[in-house]
DNA sequence: TTTGCACTGACAGTTCACTGACACTCATCG
DNA sequence: CGATGAGTGTCAGTGAACTGTCAGTGCAAA
């Protein structure tokens, strides 16, 4: 899960990133409005968090742009105490939800969850590609139709391929998706169990980009 | 069964409460519109009980939204004595039955179990799988046609699994599903009660996904 | 050819789930 | 009131599954 916090009040920021990752987000940041529209409107984001308050382009502006640009990513906002047209106008800006302060960071990390369960639960559990099938439901793995069996992390590392099917995801950002900053593994574990997964998936599933990272192959299996 | 009992009214909540509890539903409880609303969209209940005069958002707004979000549990809504428009209008929003006050407490139970029994069961209170079946109304479990005497606990374990036939259930859920929130225990109580609920119903009958959760295995008896 | 990233198999430590034993609580009954 | 038994949580031990590390190999890019 890839997400962006925008706050300009730095120990807020530092909370928010913590309390995010520690979760299993994949967590950026941007302290003020001008680098906060920059990053949605060029980078991939599962979620945003959206402070309205912030200094150069408002959070509100910078909602309102994505939008006029056709991004559809889901954005939670966090608005002051008590201030309902904050609100509404997210809300009306294209807002997915908003969080007053001040909240509990458990409360944000729910909304949060909640907000990526309901962009990406809709539709079919079952997501596919190529030969690949995933079913989000009974975290059941198969190729062909062939079940396969897959241990935890080897799931967690699949679904997120699958997730991020469009783009090549770097090591780095698998690692910290599967262990967070907190306990880092080095880089070897995730090849081991990359390789684990490809004797399971067969070849051609899971492919490399040499120096970059690792990708989905769509093309195995034509369709 | 997991519920969601939302009213403002501090003596009527108390009284609604104590009602479902000794009928055997674990009650949560809501006073205001927000709370009910973040509850509803991040928790899972297999039964919510709506009042619909509610401070700050009220009741009509708060059901509308857990619809719009793909919220699907049952509803059952109270409304004032009379008020025929929250009615129509309680139903039009996504409620499944509603209740004038004021109410005897044996008829909100009456409700609530019929709602939910119709929610889980397609009319019929016999649900099957596999080898497997529960009796609702008698609370009665038989594999293969034997009848099999589980305990209280056992019962809810095994009827949540089956309510949720279709996905693999983390622990954690479970948890919180037999005991709340409130009086938390540790993981280890979850996987006594399995073991003993084993022994009684056979192997093969409750699956486990290591590091993810428990199923019901339907493959078992094939069909 | 050189360089360094990526891959692999083997191994060992760790974690996870399961299980039996025991203790506690509570209701029932004499 | 005390005995009894069912139900259930906790504890501790076990085995198996999982996974990180290591050491060595392969291979792509420059």
């Amino acid at each position: 899960m890839r997400l962006l916090a925008v706050e300009d009040d730095p120990v807020i920021r530092k909370d928010v990133k913590a309390a995010l990752q520690a979760s299993g987000f994949h967590v950026e940041t941007a302290e003020d409005g001008e680098d906060a529209w920059f990053l949605g409107d060029t980078e991939d984001y599962d979620l945003v968090v959206l402070d309205l308050g912030l200094p150069g382009m408002d959070g509100l502006s910078v909602l309102k742009r994505w939008r006029a640009n056709g991004r559809e990513m889901p954005v939670l906002v966090l608005t002051a105490r008590g201030a309902w047209h904050e609100r509404v106008e997210g809300i009306e800006a294209g807002a997915d939800d908003y969080l007053p302060k001040p909240f509990r960071m458990e409360e944000l990390v729910a909304r949060a969850r909640a907000l990526v369960r309901r962009s990406v639960g809709q539709g079919s559990p079952v997501q596919t590609l190529g030969d690949l099938a995933i079913d989000t439901n009974r975290m059941a793995v198969s190729v062909r139709g062939v079940p396969v069996s897959v241990t935890a992390l080897e799931y967690r590392l699949l679904s997120y391929l699958m997730l991020h099917r469009d783009r090549v995801v770097p090591p780095t950002e698998l690692l910290e998706h599967l262990y967070g900053d907190d306990d880092a593994r080095e880089a070897n574990a995730l090849e081991a169990i990359l390789t684990r997964l490809r004797k399971k998936l067969g070849a051609g599933v899971i492919g490399t980009r040499r120096g970059f990272g690792y990708f989905l192959d769509a093309a195995e299996g034509r369709g």
